[in-house]
RNA sequence: GUCCCCAUCGUCUAGCCCGGUUAGGACGCCUCCCUUUCACGGAGAGAACCGGGGUUCGAAUCCCCGUGGGGACGCCA
């Protein structure tokens, strides 16, 4: 099915009802939440789905709740706790309810919002299961009871034989998938034998305490649903909107299936530490699975709060692009007001080992960066692009080298660079321009004869900035070195 | 194996609900222009309706069946 549930008949009504709310409505019953639990590194996925949950909040107005679901005390971190604040602060992602960013207290009033926590809640919840006979304990562990004929039958998968209740199908109203029925026909699990509570049960538990209204989960979640919709009906409560968003898929070059952490550009904190642009990412991370229904793609985040929705969100998955986003994120750099591009790149070379040397003369630097700036897909790359500037031990391309030293005599042509180089007028890149243009003429040739072989020898590649800028830049001393240098032959 | 979801260029997608388009845009790739290299920018090329049946004058669009992809089947979350 390739169309929408944008179009689907059920929602059409709670489509139309977000259309005309107005934006950030304070009186908005909206409650949704994001709730990652601190077992690993903040990935692509939780990104976007904790994305498309702050979008929708912000679109009506209403509250986004962060909720850490840190029930699995094997591998939960305050490490991975800490990175979650993190990397949802860098994204600009900020939370109403929940743990404060410094992990110092929270805010919120339907708190503690750390499942760890909220023993004594869930505890509340089970007995009042086990009171209304829909929860009993076998085996040590307490289980949620379905409703309905019992029987048992041979499961070839789990190779044992299983007790079965006949009963309807779930049926859910996804706000994305439209009409979804899924069987749910065994008893499961809701206190293991340790006495901690498991995650269908805590995460019903808390949307019902957090009242919470959509739950925008991926769709590995939706055959979670049913038992989730089971428990809603256990405790009397009508469940909340259910909204399923596709996943995030490897690129083909990447393989088959789900992202994951192991995959490159996975991980969040890779970006943070490549100093992607985060509007950018986000930009990128919200086309993922939803479009605003024209060509529009590079959106700034108030303009996506104001069209994102549920029901344009797509159904099928969607493979990462590693170069959209760097296009994506090139384009951000090019807008950048100097002064911001210039701290941008402050604040790179400030993790960078060279990075105080670098940034020593300020001008100089800055001066740099701005040559650099609409050069570049991301701001890591300033590092390798600008090195020439930084230091006399620069490396010189063999292979450039081979391909330029091939045509006319380039030696020819830097020894008349360095004999019209003490009277050059460096006062700007036109002036340079001009004596090489005098030069070239005198000699019956191009500016182009000098440009690409005077080039190599100050800078040693073949990719830059005009080499006018690079000789104003750098000034006579170094440019006349470094082309001695080179016709010494003495660089590797 | 069972259940659930999905299916338009290599990739992200528009079009689908409400049948009639030269099937549109973007990234990437290629060519050309601009140009002082490299980028940027501009112009263009190439590139898709998964297959088969139906329904219909007419199907990317509606229905069915395959196939393919993804997910779930834990005392993980």
């Amino acid at each position: 099915m390739r169309w929408n549930a944008r179009n689907h008949p059920f929602v059409s009504v709670a489509f139309v009802t977000a259309f005309h709310l107005p934006h950030h409505a304070s009186m908005s019953s909206v409650r949704v939440r994001f709730a990652p639990s601190p077992t690993g590194f903040f990935h692509i996925g939780s990104a976007r789905t904790a994305l498309f949950n702050w979008l929708y909040a912000r679109h009506t107005g209403g509250a986004f709740i962060l909720r850490i679901e840190d029930t699995d005390k094997e591998r939960n971190s305050e490490a991975f706790l800490k990175l979650i604040y993190e990397s949802m602060t860098w994204l600009g992602l900020d939370w109403d309810e929940g743990p404060n960013p410094d992990g110092n207290g929270e805010r919120g009033a339907f708190g503690p919002y750390r499942q760890s926590q909220r023993g004594a809640i869930y505890e509340a919840y089970k007995q009042k299961l086990l009171a209304s006979g829909r929860a009993y304990e076998k085996d040590g562990a307490v289980w949620f009871k379905l409703l309905g004929e019992r029987y048992r039958v041979f499961d070839d998968h789990r190779k044992k034989e299983v007790e079965k209740v006949k009963c309807d199908p779930v049926v859910i109203d996804d706000q994305i998938r439209g009409r979804v029925e899924r069987m749910e026909d065994e008893d499961f699990v809701i206190f293991r034998s340790d006495g901690n509570p498991v995650f269908h049960f805590v995460n019903v538990v808390d949307d019902i305490e957090m009242k919470v209204s959509h739950i925008i989960r991926g769709e590995d979640h939706l055959s979670n649903t049913s038992k989730h919709v089971r428990l809603y009906e256990g405790f009397g409560v009508t469940p909340p909107a259910f909204a399923h968003i596709p996943l995030i898929l490897k690129s083909p070059e990447m393989g088959q299936g789900k992202m994951s952490k192991r995959d490159k550009g996975a991980l969040i904190e890779e970006y943070q530490q490549r100093h992607f642009l985060p509007e950018a990412l986000v930009n990128y991370l919200s086309l993922l699975g939803w479009n605003p229904g024209d060509d529009r793609e590079k959106m700034s985040i108030a303009e996506i709060v104001r069209l994102f929705d549920l029901p344009a969100v797509n159904q099928s998955n969607a493979k990462f692009d590693g170069k959209k986003l760097a296009h994506l994120n090139m384009t951000y750099l090019l807008e950048q007001p100097a002064e911001t591009f210039v701290a941008l790149a402050k604040a790179f070379f400030a993790t960078q080992p060279n990075g105080a040397a670098v940034m020593a003369n300020e001008n100089y630097f800055r001066e740099i960066m701005l040559l650099a700036q609409p050069k570049i897909k991301s701001v890591d790359e300033l590092a390798a692009y600008t090195a020439y500037f930084f230091t006399e031990d620069f490396v010189i391309d063999a292979k450039v080298k081979e391909k330029v030293m091939a045509k006319g005599d380039p030696k020819a042509r830097l020894a008349e660079i360095i004999a019209a180089l003490p009277t050059m007028d460096f006062s700007s890149d036109a002036a340079i321009e001009e004596a090489i243009k005098k030069l070239a003429a005198e000699k019956g040739l191009g500016f182009g004869d000098y440009q690409a072989v005077t080039r190599l020898a100050v800078t040693g590649t073949n990719a830059g900035p005009s080499i006018t800028a690079i000789f104003r830049v750098l000034g006579r001393e170094r440019v006349k070195a470094r082309i001695e240098r080179f016709l010494a032959g003495a660089q590797p």
